[in-house]
DNA sequence: CTGAAAGCGCTAACAA
DNA sequence: TTGTTAGCGCTTTCAG
């Protein structure tokens, strides 16, 4: 065990003033260069290393913000996370992560935790089931920035960044029209969340604007569950009029989709043209290549902390920021080929 | 912006002293349960919260866990930190990630704001480079609990925790020989990293027991960059003995070569037969599916944590955990079938 | 340009 | 069971 070196040791050893070594090292003006070279030789050689502890309580700011997330480990997340990750890193910021598991309570809990850690700054993707949103209230209440990123909520003055949904959406099914579709079939997650209330949107628009009235069979709202496949086979199996055309709301789901089609013999994409949403490795992987919206990650995450911590330097304002819509890309693969049958 | 109520607030609201709010507060058993609820009752009605920052400068503990990783963006290393951060967040921890980007010099620089930030314990995946150890003496020397996963070195009292990559090698290896494959390959990252090393080790003894002498043409040390994959298409094809079996040390890598060969007509597995490593779900997905290792992530994550956690709270002592060892398995798909040709 | 000293809010040893 | 008080180490205002 090492003996810690407080400014104090330091004061001691140079003859000066904690004052003048807290100031130094901060690289205050006030500081002579030659004191101040003389003061960081010192610490460096003692080994002196800054208690964030004290430093924190004495500023009450921490250089750290805070991240919630549904889930960590799917290809989406963590692209998302790398990006704010990077973002962080670059400005001296620390970033605590936790995972919400889809649960509302645990989000609640851990924007609590997070709060009282002191983040000063808190970014979060909703959780599947959050529909009361008062956790997020002492963030606002004590002006702590907050920004939503793909699952977001609108409330005053919080930024969200995210991709145009509806659009996405809309072009993901005017594609399966323009490929001949007829009877679409459009799986969602579920509705209360933006994203997947926005794709359906875009999904209802598309087959309105090309005259194919929208009906409840041709939605099915699922937790995205890649697990309970079934279900969506189920409802492909029991549907009236053959279903030509599927708009999934994620790749993963459209991958064991695809899989599933397969094994019971239904050949892809003469009989069913598939579209998935994000990109994921996988969708360029799977025989046949799913068409998908490509949903960029990286971008986002490198964005969105950028911006939170450009709110924190006072650069920018966050509340005039209001949202930031990245690009997304209708990237089509074999899926949805118009081969002959 | 809302004052902040701290103890002294409430221990004048109430007439008593800070001290009895404080314990109240951390529930400690020497105060009565009137007082405390009274207490609890006062505190949640006026809104406190704990300021962490006070609270860890006094115990000089943050509750907080250092995590650093090569990349945060890798289905396995983010199935890891969903397992790692489930583990802290049942047990009250924090995380703090952080991703060296496989630099070494990022890593140091992670490490050091760790170690600035306070926290409690360290777990680290090393990055491709790192070459030298001495940005964790800082942390042996303050008996900060230091852990390496996946990507370890053997520190004196650092528990690891991995799996037996050398018996995963030997078995892919095997399993391949036994498909009839003469000429092997395999396509190592940096040998410097313990598990590329181990992986080669458990191939070459693998053959050796089979009778297959090691040459070094049977060796690719690249850095598994997916996008370079056409060093791998290039050693296989000048290779003099045309290659029958590839063993790769990770599925990314695996699937993409795959992918190249099948461009250029090579038919796997009949002409060759491949194995990768990690059991990412895009080796489920690719056709002909992978047959690779199964490395159990989200277990290790969560043993990781608990681990740390158990040492951290006095239970277990790390220093004699000296490392865990995970079970893996050999999956077996089509990419190592034995079809009639 | 430098120093003295008052916090920041909580914990814990010691008293009562 | 409760209170007093001295830190924890750094920042920052106010003086000099």
């Amino acid at each position: 065990m090492q003996k810690k070196v407080t400014i104090y040791d330091l004061a001691k050893m140079l003859n000066v003033s904690p004052a003048t070594v807290s100031r130094s090292l901060n690289d205050h003006h006030s500081i002579s260069k030659k004191t101040k070279e003389r003061i960081l030789l010192a610490a460096n050689e003692a080994g002196y290393r800054t208690n964030k502890f004290a430093a924190n309580l004495s500023k009450q700011k921490s250089n750290t913000i805070g991240v919630v997330v549904p889930k960590l480990n799917s290809y989406f997340m963590s692209t998302v996370l790398s990006g704010i990750e990077k973002a962080a890193n670059d400005e001296g910021y620390n970033l605590i992560i936790s995972q919400s598991l889809e649960s509302e309570k645990k989000e609640k809990l851990n924007t609590k935790t997070l709060y009282d850690s002191g983040v000063d700054a808190l970014m979060v993707s909703l959780a599947y089931e959050t529909s009361n949103y008062e956790h997020f209230d002492t963030f606002t209440k004590k002006e702590i920035p907050l920004l939503f990123f793909d699952r977001v909520f609108t409330l005053p003055n919080c930024p969200t960044i995210l991709i145009d949904n509806k659009l996405a959406g809309f072009q993901a099914t005017e594609h399966l029209i323009s490929q001949g579709c007829k009877n679409l079939l459009h799986i969602s997650g579920n509705l209360q969340r933006n994203e997947y209330a926005e794709r359906l949107q875009g999904f209802k628009d598309a087959m309105v604007k090309n005259g194919i009235p929208f009906r409840t069979s041709n939605l099915l709202e699922t937790d995205l569950d890649p697990q309970k496949i079934d279900e969506v086979l189920k409802h492909i199996k029991k549907s009236k009029n053959k279903v030509d055309g599927i708009f999934l709301a994620n790749d993963t789901m459209a991958v064991e989709c695809i899989k599933e089609l397969k094994k019971i013999g239904i050949k892809i994409p003469e009989e069913i043209k598939i579209v998935g949403f994000n990109n994921d490795p996988i969708s360029e992987i799977i025989s046949p290549a799913l068409t998908t919206i490509d949903y960029p990650g990286y971008k986002l995450g490198v964005l969105a902390g950028q911006s939170i911590i450009s709110h924190l330097n006072g650069t920018i304002n966050l509340e005039s920021a209001g949202s930031i819509i990245l690009k997304h890309k209708l990237i089509i693969r074999e899926s949805t080929e118009n081969k002959l049958n």
